[in-house]
DNA sequence: TTGAAATTCAAACGATGGTTTGAAAATGAG
DNA sequence: CTCATTTTCAAACCATCGTTTGAATTTCAA
């Protein structure tokens, strides 16, 4: 059974994540909020005990969202070629560029945080950013198997930023003059060029 | 001379650009602003016209910075070979990591305004991006002349991006567990090895 | 020195922010 | 059904926000 409390709960998380998403912690109001889950204007105070415990409910959601979605492909990697594994990451990072969708909307509160650090972020990050990494190690080092700590630590955020470009001006790199529009096909198209270039960088054979 | 009414602007740009780099435009108040800059509150409206003047004043002088920044150096790379051209334009990306001047408060208002862009930005940009996107494309058509022209502009703003991750999360990659300190050889170091991977992947000879 | 323009200032304004309140309504175990 | 608990609600509260006001002060050409 849903408990009627429950509901109303998860109008908030949703109207929240949203409103975070868009226009970040600041710049919503708990009344832009309530008016959105359609809800009383007491009601995030009583569920979430105010707008920051709010904010925090969501950033965890969407920071337990995002590793799942990402971890729970990672075995699949092991059974390709370097080369085919790589590219797929790089496919599977690309993906909030064909939709606007909950996948993508994570990664816009994300991409706040990565501006303005708040405290739950930071443990957040510092407590479960370890497997992520690991992921984008275990890639590399298929490439650099005789690199030292430090290159290989360095060559994994290296690989973890190769995307980061397109998915954070995906709005203005779409406008003139540039024009880039990413439709389905073209996110394929990228990925396999982005991989091309990684994997040749790393010393691979593409 | 100075007049007396540039001393205050001077002064308000100044604490107003600082803030705006730390905590976005929602994040900072006039309030903020006209105290840290010792002038009287209604000296924002006097001089600015408002809140959202002063802001645009400030954004605007950061942009022409660093565009004439990265601008000025760019007919040296023209007399180096490709290689070292490419490792010298990511070397002088890197340099905000070394310490928390003027050229990286600037990246920072940048890196708010790719979150939620506004609209004053958008023109800002679509205006003068042009001539640093050209540096970039410059750059690449030497490693890839036979390419389309969709390739080459994918290719330019993926060279962009290079070294955007070490840029953006520099705090946090600072921290455990990473631990990625980064000091003036280091920025070096970084350098080669960015340089060496982007050199790789484009088919150069690094 | 004079006087009009430019600049500074303290105070207040209206709007909006997050939160609190106390009562009303809904819920569900006994 | 009963009644204690949980949940909703409209209204108010208080702080902060950006901006305005009108007078005081400073500036500088005449």
């Amino acid at each position: 059974m849903t408990r009627p409390s429950e509901v109303t709960r998860e109008r908030i998380m949703k109207a929240a994540e949203r409103l975070f998403a868009e226009r970040g912690y600041d710049g919503t109001s708990v009344r832009a909020i309530v008016t959105k889950a359609r809800v009383n204007q007491a009601a995030i105070n009583y569920h979430f005990d105010g707008k920051d415990g709010l904010y925090r409910e969501v950033l965890r959601a969407a920071f337990r969202a995002l590793t799942e979605n990402q971890l729970k492909h990672a075995q699949e990697l092991g059974a390709m070629s370097r080369e085919q594994a790589l590219t797929e990451f790089i496919r599977r990072q690309l993906h909030p560029l064909m939709a606007r969708d909950e996948y993508s909307r994570h990664m816009r509160i994300f991409n706040w945080e990565t501006v303005r650090p708040t405290p739950v972020f930071r443990s957040l990050l510092s407590e479960e950013a370890a497997p992520f990494m690991g992921l984008s190690a275990d890639l590399v080092r298929r490439f650099l198997p005789e690199a030292d700590h430090r290159t290989l630590m360095v060559a994994s955020i290296w690989l973890i930023g190769q995307c980061n470009v397109f998915l954070r001006n995906r709005e203005q790199l779409a406008q003139p003059p540039i024009g880039l529009v990413v439709d389905e096909d073209a996110v394929g198209w990228l990925a396999e060029l982005i991989g091309r270039w990684v994997i040749g960088g790393l010393g691979g054979h593409p």
